[in-house]
DNA sequence: AAATAACCAACTAAATTAGTATGTTATTTA
DNA sequence: TAAATAACATACTAATTTAGTTGGTTATTT
């Protein structure tokens, strides 16, 4: 189980995009400059939440990324596994042939753990954070970094 | 944050421990038998637990481990912190300094997310592992499995 | 004295991560 | 219709981590 950079960039960059939905499709590039994750990157982690249905694209000019449902239907949980991050502790998968074929000795500690990870993660949804004061706080912050042509006035 | 073998093994060599705590000091070749872990990373491992005070050793012929506390004062979270898996999910290991100096948008939802894994972890005690009867059955299994020298018959 | 088993340090193959580089394709705007 | 934009796609790479292996030394018992 791991739970590094790219499970942390891609509910980052999702949030991002949730706290700017009304404004049309957001570019990866303003994700990039206002959330300093390599464009790059971000392009991989999309193509990875599209093929998951998290998110719908417009291309050309203007274009960028919307999310593909409201807010409050895409849970962390779901943005986690998108991108590849097993959320899974147990070593075989949850398979149960963790030992010659059978069980660990501690394969129900892990599988029960990977249970409370996830149901942890599936209660939280992208709108409960987006009305998370501290996440209003760092938002506003990085808004007044980011230069005006990416705020919501734009369009 | 990573959960990999690493812990993973950790905690399967102190279960082994706990489950034949009663006959004195068990090698770590006898624990590599019984849960096929490499004899040599399990020494690695050891002297992790050791530096952490989570065992006590015992050298020279009939030497091993034994658990430094009764199992029911040793948690499955302290096991884990002890060969440095760090169970924190924030990227500034809890700092707050994640977004140029200030926290990122999603500071807070590792910060919730450490600390519950944190506190189910720490709540199960290697003791109440023993007790558990799936953890039994597969210890008997893998009993029978490994040759009887290695059983609490031969002190 | 020999056997045992902890203790210790350095090395290594494989995997993964986070990112770069270099394009192509679709769409809009001037 | 040409230029600009931004998604989409693929291949490569440096650094790190993991899960070991190798080759010892030291303490203790038989």
């Amino acid at each position: 189980m791991r739970l590094t950079t790219r499970g942390r960039y891609a509910v980052t960059a999702m949030l991002d995009l949730a706290l700017n939905n009304e404004c049309g499709p957001i570019s990866l590039a303003d994700i990039s400059h206002r959330q300093e994750i390599s464009l790059s990157y971000l392009e991989q982690l999309f193509a990875k939440l599209r093929q998951n249905n998290l998110v719908n694209s417009v291309r050309g000019p203007g274009g960028g990324y919307c999310l593909a449902r409201s807010s409050d239907a895409i849970s962390v949980a779901e943005i986690i596994d998108a991108v590849n991050e097993s959320i899974d502790a147990t070593s075989c998968s949850g398979k149960g042939n963790c030992h010659n074929g059978d069980i660990c000795l501690t394969h129900h500690l892990w599988d029960d753990l990977s249970r409370q990870i996830h149901r942890f993660l599936s209660g939280i949804s992208l709108d409960s954070l987006v009305h998370q004061q501290e996440v209003q706080v760092v938002m506003l912050r990085q808004s007044d970094q980011a230069d005006a042509n990416s705020g919501c006035a734009k369009v």
